[in-house]
DNA sequence: ACCTGAACACCGTTCAAGT
DNA sequence: ACCTGAACACCGTTCAAGT
């Protein structure tokens, strides 16, 4: 009965073999996104890279939004994965935010493409579930633990953001942003910053994020 | 001695008076903002605004960065203004944290606006200025203040970022989103956000900005 | 001194037509 | 079923020329 075994595949039986697929798309896109800049970051040049016209790119996603949804989503994979044994809850809380900021600081303007999107995909959503959870177990009641799980990822979004701004301006020769520093260094205009100098100047970027983070933890007061 | 009384004025006495302003046109451009949103602010419809040839805009801004800074500047004037007397610490770093909020939320996409420049002009820094000086104020050492008003900010920033994005996805007929709630149901796969379901979907960001900034005050245990 | 007009080198998105 | 080829309606930016 049906049709003999000489068909190629009883999941894909017919028409012409795709050239391109959605998850190989989002891979190069995230190459792409690496070597050239989210600005740089177009249809047409995802198009070449993936050897196909810039209509073929339609087919796999809606919109360009789309496909930067599908990425920003691919940034989390692995995020809420299993954590270390035998750790308190700050640590673990720790772990996770670590896990995301790493994870959007790992491609080029990460933290830009993840904030431009609503993401709403299975990543995101394990990565909070894992949060959350994390902070019911440490006595969190549901609300509070909720609420304080998106405060965090705020924060790190957020933080995550000014560290890759800060970033690409250091290494872009940073024109207009040592004129700025000498107006912060003014003391009459901005006596608290021109103190702060060193911090201000400062690229250890892990120890503003640990101090923000640890005031976050700090703040719950668990017993 | 010199040119009689006739001339124009002293500060610009020769050629054609201008016809555009900076100021002015970062006034309409941040009317455009609200009425049209982020991507459907040109430079084309800007200059369209302005009455005058897009080519001209870039006499008064290099490039639209430049536009787009300006306007995240021209959104914090008047953020760093005085703090009410007799108040605490507390009570002031909430206001000035609820002021930036404010702000950026004034205009449509503002947050993003301002994510998407790294400001340095006179309000951004007079705004960082003085949330050190009421930190400084209240026995923290310069660079824990410094880096506390930085944890501020960027709360502050992807807070009201997400807030934008949740507002713009409910008042444009939530397609995906719902889906993405469903999924979020789920409780064999997000056992926890399930459960917070009520917290997730809720509309009062007021609540959950306030929960962040006081683990962020919280944190700081000053005696 | 300030603006116009026109061009350059691109964009995102759509869709008939091919195979 | 999947892709091509071509078009549509735009973009940001530059610059000679006008007044």
């Amino acid at each position: 009965m049906g049709t003999p075994s000489t068909s190629p595949s009883p999941q894909r039986p017919r028409g012409r073999p795709p050239k391109m697929a959605a998850p190989g798309a989002v891979a190069t896109a995230l190459r792409l996104l690496d070597e050239e800049g989210l600005d740089a970051l177009t249809m047409r040049r995802l198009a070449t890279a993936l050897d196909v016209q810039v209509g073929t790119l339609y087919r796999h996603f809606a919109t360009k939004q789309d496909l930067l949804a599908a990425m920003a989503e691919e940034m989390l994979a692995g995020c809420a994965g299993p954590l270390p044994e035998g750790t308190t809850w700050q640590e673990q809380v720790t772990e996770l935010a670590g896990r995301l900021r790493a994870a959007l600081l790992r491609h080029r303007d990460g933290a830009r493409v993840y904030a431009g999107t609503h993401a709403v995909g299975p990543n995101t959503l394990s990565y909070t579930d894992t949060l959350v959870g994390v902070l019911r177990a440490a006595g969190l009641p549901t609300q509070a633990a909720t609420r304080t799980a998106f405060a965090i990822v705020h924060f790190t979004l957020g933080h995550t953001l000014e560290e890759q701004a800060a970033a690409e301006l250091i290494d872009s020769g940073l024109p207009a942003a040592l004129d700025a520093l000498h107006a912060a260094l003014d003391r009459r205009r901005y006596p608290n910053l021109s103190d702060a100098a060193a911090t201000i100047t400062s690229t250890d970027f892990a120890a503003q994020f640990a101090h923000g983070l640890n005031l976050l933890i700090n703040g719950l007061a668990v017993r």
